[in-house]
DNA sequence: AGCGAACTGTTCGTACTGCGAATCAAAATA
DNA sequence: TATTTTGATTCGCAGTACGAACAGTTCGCT
């Protein structure tokens, strides 16, 4: 039984330690801007425009009620505001004021530049088989979830 | 400037995806072993024998103070225990009870099966660009760390 | 030996995270 | 129209994480 083992020596271990890198980078950026992580990857997620609740939760894989918190605490400190929906009264979009989009994008951009640095030691056929093991990976996982 | 970004364009987000793919797997099966995502990743730290606290705060990421409670928690529920240290009476290490080793091996095991499973559809030569990037990645973050 | 600096871990107060159950209003469906 | 479903909030609870202040221990230096 040590077969898929032997095939894969480490290889998931060190996804979790690159997951690891990952987090630290963006806990360390949002500390930065006085942002807990959390609402990092929340400001990012709006960068594109107003998104819903319900796929922000999809997307933070969180649950409603935590969501809601969330976005009072970013709301309260005038980073985000909630825009009611035309077509459904019930729901509402979230998206970004001013001072929102500035941080959203200073974060982003400090994510992006610290994981950037790290990704330019590889050489360009590394960065494809990262590129396309990921894809296929993200595909994979996303297929399998809605289950 | 945008040179960089045009060279990765969408490189570094899929770093992060796949980052938030790992940790999703993580919570999703400390989940079912009733434990949190932090307590999980503690005692797979464990399994391979005691830990000081110097070295569980360096390795999670954590402030002294915040892994304090962390182990307060897990001690509390029988999975871990202090044992001091016989040269340094200021010291402690951190320990794996039975039951406290019985459930990192399966939340270990869990995590190593599912991220196994999605791995297993790369053809080899992803597997390997994977690998040889991961490793490179966690290399050069490893180095630039210590700063 | 003795004194002070450095280190290890805890306590305390505070804010944030995340869940599930219960609830309410607004759709959607029968 | 009556019923069900859906979108979001509220509440209570446990866990996470930090920094400052603290106590005991060890270390370095004189």
């Amino acid at each position: 039984m040590a077969e898929a083992t032997r095939s894969e020596p480490g290889g998931v271990e060190a996804l979790v330690r690159l997951a690891h890198v990952v987090d630290r980078v963006f806990t360390d950026v949002a500390r930065r801007h006085e942002l807990t992580p959390q609402q990092a990857r929340l400001l990012c997620l709006l960068v594109d425009g107003p998104v819903g609740m319900g796929d922000l939760g999809r997307r933070l894989n969180l649950e409603k009620s935590s969501l809601t918190g969330l976005i009072d605490r970013v709301e309260r400190r005038g980073l985000a505001a909630r825009n009611r929906d035309g077509h459904d009264r019930r729901a509402c979009r979230i998206g970004l004021t001013e001072e929102g989009v500035r941080l959203a994008h200073e974060t982003h951009g400090g994510v992006t530049d610290r994981l950037e640095h790290l990704a330019a030691e590889l050489d360009p056929a590394q960065r494809d088989g990262l590129r396309s093991a990921v894809d296929r990976l993200l595909a994979e996982s996303e297929a399998a979830e809605p289950s």
